[in-house]
Order: C-alpha cells, then structure tokens, then sequence
DNA sequence: ATACTGGGCTGATCGAGAGTAGTCTTCGGG
DNA sequence: CCCGAAGACTACTCTCGATCAGCCCAGTAT
C-alpha cells in the first residue's frame, strides 16, 4: 500500500533505529508536499531569511558559501535521504546557499510540521537528531581533511565518504556508485582547483584504486584507497558493516 | 545576592533574548556542579563515551581531531559562556577531543538537568540552540577560511572573530585582549605550520595591522584587518554592533 | 555542415607554504 | 647557579598545488 519504507531517508534512519508503523505513518505525513528543482539553479540564497526546510529525495544539492572574490566552497553535499535547510529553520537567516547538482525532487516541511512531529513521536525526534549529528561530524571531518590531508588523501577521503553515504540508502556498494558530480563540483568541495583535481584524479586511476568517469565512480581497490585515506568511517555512526 | 548576572553564558545569552528572573534562576541551577580542569590533560577524548556536557565559565578549551598521522587539527575553541560537548551527549561517542588551553573553571551539566531545564523555559531553549547553530555556523566559516583564505587573511579572520565572540562576553574589545593561545595552537586550527604563522604574525605586524606577543592581542587597524580578512560577521549573528 | 558550449584533459611555469635546522629568550626546578 | 624545556623567531631549500594557456570531445543549437 505505502511506499514509504522505500523512502530513502526511512532507510537511513533505519540504520540508527527499527521505526514502528505509527513513526513511518508520520514520516510518510511529512512527505505530502513534494516540489521539484532544477539543476543549477539556487533554492535557497545566502541570506534569505527562509524557513522552510526539506527533505531529498531524488537527486544530489551542495550547500556552499560563495566568498567576496568570487570563489567558493562547498560545504557538503545532500543525498537522497538527507535534511536540507533544517539550521535555517533556526537561525534568522540562512548562512549559505543550496544548489541543486541534478533535477531533484524533495518534500517541503515547515518548522511547524516537524514540531507537530516531534510532538507525537520522540523516538523518531531522536532519530532525526542523530542524522544532524551526523552531517555536523562529517563537516567537521571535511574540515580536518582540507586542514590536515594532502590532496590524494581528501580525494580518496571524499570518494569513500560517498560510498558509505550511498549505501546506507541502497544506492552503492564497495565497488562503486553513480555521482553526478563535475571536477568543479570536487574542486570546491575539495578546496583545489579544477586543474588539480584532474591530475589528482588520474593519479588514482593510475595506481589502480578508483576511476571516475562518465558520471560514474567505480572503486578497483577499496582498501587501497581506505588506507590512503586513513579513511575511519566511525564519525559516520554506521555501526552495521556495509555489505557487499 | 545572585552572581549569576556576570556568568559569561548569560552575558551571551542576553545577545539574543532578553532573559526574565525565571530563566536566570534555570540558569543558576544549571551551574552548580562546579569542577576544574589543569592546562594541556584531555577532558575528554576521541572516542570515548561520555555523556556529560560542560559550560565553561572560565579559561580556554580547543576541540581537536588527532589524524593518524599524528598532525592534529583544532576544530574551535571554546570560551567563557560556551558549551562544551553539547553533541556528544545525543551522539554515542564522542568524534573529537577537548583540551583545556589553561586551567579552567566549569560547570558540568547533565543530558537530564538539561532536557529538565528546556521544559521549564523554552525561551531558554531557543536561546542555547542558537548558541549552537552559532557555533556550527563558526565551524563551517572555519572550512570556508581553510579552503580559499590565504594564510594571511585566515590569520586576521580568526584573530577578528575571537575579538567579536570575547567582546560578547565583555572580555576585549576592538583594541585587543588577551589570548593564552601559543603559536602551534595557531598553526593546528589555522592549517599551517607554526613556522609559517610566525612568518605571518610578524607580516601581519610589519604592515601595522595587529600583534601577538605575551598572550597579548592588540590590534592596531581594525578596519585594515577587516579588508583583509573579508570579515563579515553575520555568521555570527550579533545583531548589536559591536561597541568601544 | 558549422559553430558554440561545457566538461575533461594536459604541459609549463610560478609561488605559497612546508620542512629542516638552527638560535635566542624565558622560566621553573634541582 | 646551572640545566633543560617551551615557546618564539629566522634563513634556506624544496614541494605541492595554483595559474595560465591551450586542446579535445560530445552534445546541441544554427
């Protein structure tokens, strides 16, 4: 009847707990008010003031702050699954700007709603809030990368962050994933320029450890890159190994 | 009769809301279990699970990552009227250490005083999620600052925002304060070397901008820092300007 | 068919910041 | 009083990654 539980963000919240049927009745409330985006174009602007929040669930969005000399940085990356916008509902004013990478799709929800929500099932509150815990942990991870990791590594890094994010919502394993991303999209994300990232990018390819192309990222070496990377998927909270 | 009114939480505090009898009387509660801590010894370490949130009321913390490496990288420092380890008691363990910069003063705070605290006085509530959607917001300035500053402009952004956030709790001002901090502090939250923040210390002190010497900041030209930092503190969300 | 565009790719050059190695000062302890 | 450790400071060398400049390819609009 309910195609809830394929609902990628009821899978993710799976893996912290077992949802009853009256959590995934309110989950599925939650989704009524779908909205698409298109690519390219920003959904939410740096400084709107804006209190609506989503929830993705078809395609990717990068959150990123632009700086006055024009470049950016971009701050992390929305998988089907993930909260977007849920610090601004908040904050007075949105600190940075939401772009969509693909066409996607996502539910709206209003600060009220999710309250409303919280009200009626706690356990699922603490869900939720272990998800945003766990976005602000791989920010700060991002940020020991750019600080502390050689360029190879962060690339390595990144790559195996997506894997692990991609599988617990059924859409990677351990030998690769679909990534919608350009080299500019990772040359921000990564802090390097787009010339580099190139070069860093054939270099993995070159020992034989991953290959991105064509949209596509397909892992040859996965313990190769974890070691690389000094990859330790602990500040993701996936307790439950990834399989296959 | 009170002191409470020159605790460093409620002096931030009031930055944002301004706080009845009640929610001082909350407050006071929330600082009783007062307990020291001696420079450079963990507080709490990577990994470990512990479920106990601190205020700091006196001194300085720095949250860090040890990469396996060895290299560590600060994630921020805490200051009088932060908290401190506020995540680590809804996630299981803690992703990240804290270090006492100096010996320090703190009140240790419980997940139960907490969530006892936030049902008697949602205003009080809203008012510590802000202070942490403020302090997201300063690490993810962080990330922008490590990924497109120059080490220069990075060093005069985190000197400008230390001055902004101890001014709030009326500890310095836009002529200067004082600041434990030793180089390689500067080196690990900057991403640098402490080789090279000595170089840019002493250019940022050639040009006539600011000094650090003696645990000392002074700052000779706000506004020059300001242009070369590109310092907007929005991010910080003292609406108030900043006085004196 | 032709031009245009966005993304991927490459070589050459240059500079910011790392690494190394060392000095100097201050401070606390034997 | 001397010693050792921390922290501040500097010169020299070298490397990683930026910047510049340009080519190639596929898709699409003309």
């Amino acid at each position: 009847m309910t195609s809830i539980h394929n609902s990628p963000l009821v899978r993710k919240l799976s893996a912290f707990v077992a949802l009853s049927q009256d959590e995934l009745n309110v989950l599925e409330r939650l989704h009524q008010r779908r909205r698409s985006f298109v690519a390219g174009r920003d959904m939410v602007h740096q400084g709107q003031s804006e209190q609506t929040a989503y929830i993705l669930s078809k395609g990717w969005v990068c959150s990123y702050k632009i700086q006055p000399g024009g470049t950016r940085q971009i701050v992390d990356f929305q998988l089907p699954g993930d909260f977007l916008g849920l610090r601004s509902v908040l904050l007075r004013t949105s600190d940075h700007s939401f772009e969509p990478v693909v066409d996607i799709e996502a539910a709206e929800v209003s600060a009220g709603d999710l309250l409303d929500a919280f009200a009626q099932t706690p356990r699922l509150a603490t869900a939720i809030l272990w998800a945003t815990s766990r976005d602000e942990a791989m920010v700060v991870e991002h940020l020991v990368g750019i600080g502390r990791r050689s360029a190879d590594a962060r690339m390595a890094h990144f790559l195996l962050e997506l894997c692990a994010r991609l599988s617990l919502v059924n859409m990677g394993s351990r030998s690769g994933y679909d990534c919608p991303l350009t080299q500019y999209h990772l040359a921000d994300v990564l802090g390097l320029s787009a010339v580099h990232v190139n070069r860093v990018l054939r270099h993995l390819r070159e020992q034989g450890l991953v290959t991105f192309r064509n949209t596509q990222v397909i892992i040859h070496d996965y313990s190769g890159l974890v070691e690389l990377a000094e990859f330790d998927p602990a500040y993701l909270d996936q307790a439950g190994p990834l399989l296959q």
